[in-house]
RNA sequence: GCCCGGGUAGCUCAGGGGUAGAGCAGCGGAUUGAAAAUCCGCGUGUCGGUGGUUCGAUUCCGCCCCCGGGCA
């Protein structure tokens, strides 16, 4: 498939074939291959985030898979921090980009930009992340200091009210002050963009999804988790949240039958397909090329 | 063949003369430095079938079918 675009977008649902079209756009334009996936990132985690096999990886040149360690917070930020000088080169090079992920915030933030936000102390950030209080509580003290803020919030959303609350002690203003500020996109205006977005019907992929995580499995998905377990890491790192990583754990654990495991972890997949399909059905329709195999 | 127990949502099950409800699954939505995270909303149903009693039956009674278990 010869594409015209010097940027290629392609975004979809877990186990929607993104892998795959990807490598095949990359060999057929002398593309590189960006990834656009939160969890791809992490090098402890191949099987079980569904990277990019060695031999897929040899495949075409594949940048941002596997290179942070799992004991490292990742974040949107730090992503667009590590693409912004990757995509620089590739450009002046002329040569071709593919986006390929299942991270619709990661999509948001490269076209849109993120607005600009000053580093956020750590020890403020500690005392927040790792309080006691109950959210409830928590929403009570984001009433005093950042009640605007409190107000957009739910106060069982303990995730956006920490960061609420560690944004404005440690800065000072308002975490709504800050996202008023525009960010800027990376993709050059200049540029024609390509964007296709797989969308499979629902049956289906939860047909790949079940018969992928079996296949996870088979191919050493439990190994894979234990390694990451015996690293004793805190397990509020996103990559302990991975999906597969926390129900495995409860297996390996002694606390649920493999199969059983096993199921929940593909729940949890449908589950988080579904959301990433919300995302994708309600934010990426314009500009985007549906495929619905 | 007989005796128990059961047949209610996709699954596991609760309920009970005024057409039914939980968990899980599922569906819909939000999403600005944890986003595979976090949060919000929604029961989707010939109550096994068929006769009867009743103003009214998913509920009570009879018969039949199916699934467990026991006795033969």
């Amino acid at each position: 498939m010869k594409i015209m675009e010097d940027i290629i977008l392609i975004a979809g649902p877990t186990a929607s074939g993104k892998t795959g079209l990807a490598i095949e756009i990359a060999q057929a334009n002398d593309a590189v291959i960006i990834n656009t996936d939160s969890m791809q990132v992490y090098s402890d985690l191949r099987i079980i985030t569904a990277r990019p096999s060695p031999e897929e990886e040899a495949a075409a040149l594949h940048f941002l898979f596997g290179y942070k360690d799992a004991a490292e917070a990742y974040s949107v930020a730090h992503w667009l921090n590590d693409v912004e000088p990757l995509l620089a080169g590739f450009l002046t090079e002329q040569r071709k980009v593919i986006f390929v992920g299942g991270t619709g915030l990661y999509f948001n933030a490269l076209l849109f930009g993120l607005s600009p936000m000053p580093e956020i102390d750590p020890l403020v950030r500690e005392k927040w992340r790792t309080s006691d209080l109950a959210s409830g509580d928590l929403y009570k003290e984001l009433t005093t200091l950042d009640p605007e803020a409190a107000s957009q919030l739910r106060l069982s959303d303990r995730q956006r009210i920490v960061r609420a609350l560690e944004v404005v002690e440690s800065t000072g203003k308002s975490i709504l002050e800050w996202q008023e500020g525009q960010g800027a996109s990376l993709l050059p205006e200049n540029l024609a963009t390509k964007r296709v977005l797989l969308m499979p019907e629902r049956a289906l992929l939860h047909e790949r999804i079940n018969m992928r995580f079996d296949q996870m499995v088979e191919a050493g998905g439990l190994d894979e988790v234990e390694h990451l377990l015996q690293r004793k890491l805190d397990p509020s790192l996103p990559a302990m949240k991975a999906i597969g990583v926390p129900q495995l754990a409860a297996h390996l654990a002694g606390e649920l039958p493999l199969e059983e495991a096993i199921e929940k972890a593909k729940a949890a997949t449908r589950q988080y397909a579904k959301r990433q399909s919300t995302w994708f059905k309600n934010s990426f329709e314009e500009g985007w090329e549906k495929i619905l195999s």
